[in-house]
DNA sequence: GAAAAGCAAGAGCACTGCTCTCGTTTCTGG
DNA sequence: CCAGAAACGAGAGCAGTGCTCTTGCTTTTC
């Protein structure tokens, strides 16, 4: 992988299965994960279908790829967003980085519903995803790192926090340290919230009841602000 | 449909339709949407696949049938779950509409994917759906209506909400009437949290970062219910 | 009792993912 | 430089899918 293709070949096989990804991201957006077809990537390419097979050994990996090109992309997305706006602007971070995927995430309608919609027939995601698929959470706990290494503090709750709902994020306290219980459990639910609000406008569960998606997107992300603390 | 099955023919017929349902939904179970194979459900039956047209013109329409059963049957867990506890406990009536959710969820998760993950190939929920799904929003804005009406006050928020977010909802004040804006906005992002946050455990976005799946969803939602202003 | 409607079954179409084989091309080591 | 090995593209083929159409049979209705 590190070094570069010397040989035609090696080089032509780069070429193919790049555009192999490209068709199927193409075809992706236009018909959804699950009817993503592997023979209509390979005619539509010009090929066999039994050729596809050299460079993507089933359909389940050609998907893997482009989940992974997808989280890369939002979370890209997201990043942008965050480092448009002061590092100090704490609120208006949550309010870009939010904006940013919810506006991805109706630009790319199935590639949403292939990262967070429901996971494809039987197969678990490899360990190739978990990495880009933490961009976007790890960059809103960046933020929540910020605030707090600011001395920010938050509007107390009324409900105490278990031990066991404590300990039971450890695993990102050693990744992003620096959080609070508090806020880090204030982030998950924020996560949670953004994650259910774009599922829920996308998907259509929103049709019969909210007129105006933006006023409401935008209403529910200010809301998690003030429960978040931030200035 | 309002008459009963006169002729022996009619009756079979609702009987077969039953049990294509039923069949269908061991399927669902068993592999998900998506893989549900109409051919499948006709083996397992003993008939032939052609026959089964006569009683569901196309997969879609069985899946249709699937999904009113599937939001039914969510819907009443969560409102014997609200029954289940006293009017006026309003926090715990939250608790427990919220863990019964997902307790269904857990339970059903391929019936969950089908109602709140990515929506099936091309096709749009029928109207009849609409009333079903309705079922669980409707019932946490009656929590509210009723928490409302006790004249129970929300802590202020720091970000006021637009006058276009206010008209936003005014489909959903008809329906459920006597909810302040400040405190529909609320039952929304509830909503949203809920189900995002049932998407993020059940299709495994946490699996990397948090250890204890229950006490984490008890924290959150403790978190929502002081929002609200639950006592 | 005859006509009409509903029904089950089978064949068939076009499509899918995937495998295997068969020539061909390209790379590599002596 | 050239033979063996590896990679490759194409095609046929298998088992499966949703769905349609035709063919007989049964039930209902007039």
């Amino acid at each position: 992988m590190a070094d570069q293709p010397s040989t035609a070949r090696a080089l032509n096989r780069k070429e193919l299965t790049r555009a192999i990804l490209e068709q199927g991201r193409a075809q992706l957006a236009a018909v959804g994960p699950g009817e993503l077809s592997l023979r209509a990537v390979a005619r539509d390419l010009g090929m066999a279908s039994s050729a596809v097979y050299r460079y993507f050994p089933s359909r389940d990996h050609l998907i893997t790829a482009l989940l992974i090109e997808c989280y890369d992309e939002s979370g890209a997305a997201v990043e942008a967003a965050d480092d448009g706006v002061p590092k100090q602007r704490y609120r208006k971070r949550w309010l870009a980085m939010s904006g940013a995927l919810r506006a991805w995430a109706k630009q790319n309608f199935f590639e949403y519903a292939l990262l967070y919609g429901s996971p494809v027939p039987g197969y678990a995601a490899p360990q190739d995803t978990i990495g880009p698929a933490q961009r976007v959470p790890f960059r809103l706990l960046g933020l929540m790192a910020d605030v707090e290494a600011a001395g920010i503090t938050m509007a107390p709750h009324q409900s105490r926090l278990s031990r066991a709902a404590r300990s039971s994020f450890a695993p990102i306290g050693e990744i992003v340290p620096g959080i609070g219980d508090e806020r880090m459990v204030g982030a998950l639910t924020a996560w949670a919230t953004l994650l259910g609000a774009i599922t829920l406008e996308l998907f259509g569960h929103l049709e019969q009841g909210v007129l105006d998606h933006d006023a409401h997107f935008s209403a529910m992300m200010d809301r998690i602000a003030d429960d978040l603390g931030l200035p």
